[in-house]
DNA sequence: GTGGTCTAGACCACT
DNA sequence: GTGGTCTAGACCACA
């Protein structure tokens, strides 16, 4: 799959991830490579993705995927644009070192601020109960 | 805020309501006209607007907004199509009597399910603590 | 070409760009779609192009260019994501207001200067008089 | 930073050059293998290599950069085509006697004009004016 | 009319 | 082997 010739020369590459790391929804309206990246950010700010992690190659997540490599290609050049992949020249994508530090908790709840805000406009235009809502979240996050 | 144009004085005390009742962020990746429509859809099932109600005309809003007419034409059509809107000939739009119902406290909470469900995904990929992610939620409900 | 239907609706673009902004060298190992990125950036820095101008569509560009709309598209959503361009939904892109500011000279000064401290580094492996790099970039800049 | 690693004694007291003569920026969008070919050339043409000087091995360099050791044998190979290494069977590469002159001055300028003119293109689309240009490269190049 | 997405396939550069 | 670029063409959503 990845041959190693010569073991020292990617120091920093800790793992080779799995290409089915992706799960997407077809159906959904939202575009494969948009879904690829929320879900690759939120992997990296979870922790569930390191710094170095070797990514799976374009053509393996593609087939594993049943998606054009384009499409996945477009989704790891976004990510690199982004700060979160490094490419290794000829070697695949790597999860960026500095990028991809551990987000402490309070950081990755910011992350999920802004849709948060939007529930609540939503809840206030819909005059619910603030303890209806938080209850059915509450029984979500179960 | 709610100036009435044209008082119009028909059976069951109803407004006309302002060209200003949506709130538009054309930043957002979301569509003008689906803003407009799930919009209306709150404010109706909210209580905030009535069967009965006159809707501001296509051009009011279209400028009050800063949108093409066509844009606003097309969440009116879409409306009515849902039958939430009823075209009064040479009257315009108003709201439908018998689909613009109150709906009860349960019914409006099931409207806001999906959205809450989705936020309860993010969050688990974030491995944020349940007990943060709610205490969010309830200071923005305040 | 651009017809407008209501005239206030885009009351922030200011005139269309021509389609032939863009000067491509296809004989060039550089991309197409970074020389395009790379000439609007400077053509927005040195002022020739202003915040709120519209862009020449993606066709217009491409059949001008002679390349694919798909690589023309390419650097829009590029200078998109880069916060130079916005997208005006169903209308074209528009040089986005707050970034594209003037920069003064100093400000352009410093985007020459990663490229300006190559060519010394070269300049010293080459073992090469200032006075004749100089003089030479001198006579060039005439 | 000139150690010698085997005292080679022969003709005309050449040197073997230690594996760190090159420099290579890993995050630069310039491949590996043609930062190394430039380097070499300027070092040639700016006498601080000389003919018949030792290459450090193949592994020596590529466990020194942290690089493929395919890279650097790439590179070789291609200087090799060029004239400027020779091959010393069973004695790795050594600097070209007859290719690797000391360029004269002007023929060294020569080898920077390339660069020096994409300076001066970016420079007039930058709007800057030449007297700051030159005055930045003269503080570069003391 | 506008841009966005995806597919299929070819070719290239780098390691 | 890796990713990058470009083409050609289809389909969609938005205004």
């Amino acid at each position: 799959m990845h041959t190693v010739i010569f073991g020292r020369h990617l120091a920093s590459m800790n793992r080779d991830l799995p290409p089915d790391i992706f799960h997407i929804a077809t159906g959904s309206s939202e575009p494969i490579y948009r879904q690829m990246i929320e879900q690759l950010r939120r992997l990296v700010a979870g922790g569930q993705v390191k710094g170095g992690d070797g990514m799976p190659s374009v053509r393996e997540v593609a087939t594993a995927l049943g998606v054009n490599p384009m499409t996945v290609s477009k989704a790891y050049s976004l990510l690199e644009g982004e700060g979160l992949l490094a490419r290794r020249r000829g070697l695949g994508m790597v999860v960026a070192e500095r990028e991809a530090q551990f987000h402490d908790h309070a950081a990755r709840l910011l992350l999920l601020q802004p849709n948060l805000e939007r529930i609540a406009v939503e809840a206030k235009q819909l005059e619910l109960e603030p303890a209806a809502v938080i209850a059915m979240l509450a029984d979500m996050l179960k």
